[in-house]
DNA sequence: GGATGATATATGGTATTACCATATATGTCG
DNA sequence: CGACATATATGGTAATACCATATATCATCC
């Protein structure tokens, strides 16, 4: 009987989702965005909107870098690949994360995870 | 060695923080950003000018209400407390919050707080 | 064959909110 | 007295998730 998530709760962790994604294997936008749905089970989804904007950004910044794709049949999809810094950025945002978890279950008693 | 806490990862925690700050007794807005931090081990803090805009806008949604106190030998003081609505809201935070945990937990591979 | 929906990316404009900078005012301690 | 903690106040800024809308391909159904 949760309220929906509300969009100013995920500002700051569309990042760390992404980076989070491209680490297992090579992954497209869309892809991702269906990810995060069924691997939150539904808890978590990103617009388009959100999710494009964010890809550029974390490209330019040299976290991750894209590639084109087109295959007969299909429309054309930009993978994108996790870079050595941002394997780096990933396990800092990754312990970043954790703290602000800890830090907020204990001041707000949420049950945690 | 993780990184300072983003100020776009807060976003939406701290009405959460405050209400669940107010539920055990009345606070005023200086001492619950000290509890904050205390409670999070220095992890979460937030600026004066972030909390008091946030307890206005509490107020006016009626989550909140507030009393001036006065007392001889110190800087007045205005102590909130939470409403009957204000206590269905902070279940309601709670729930989404330990739901989008979860998600990212799950999706982000984060270890568990 | 036309409508519908899933796939896939793109972008201009908006809203929310935590913060910076600065301000006011009182009490304590050296 | 000067510095610092206490305590609240507010104008302006930055960051980012979203809304609305757009383009384009493919599969499915009637």
């Amino acid at each position: 009987m949760s309220e929906a998530l509300s969009k100013e709760m995920k500002k700051g962790s569309l990042e760390l989702l992404i980076l989070a994604l491209v680490e297992e294997r090579e992954r497209h936008g869309y892809e991702m965005a269906k990810l995060i749905e069924q691997r939150s089970r539904g808890a978590i989804t990103i617009h388009a909107a959100s999710l494009y904007p964010t890809l550029y950004r974390l490209e330019a910044r040299g976290v991750i870098e894209g590639r084109w794709v087109e295959r007969a049949g299909q429309r054309r999809r930009r993978y994108y690949r996790l870079t050595t810094e941002g394997r780096r950025s990933l396990a800092a945002q990754r312990d970043t994360w954790h703290a602000f978890v800890q830090g907020l279950t204990r001041v707000a008693r949420i049950r945690p995870a």
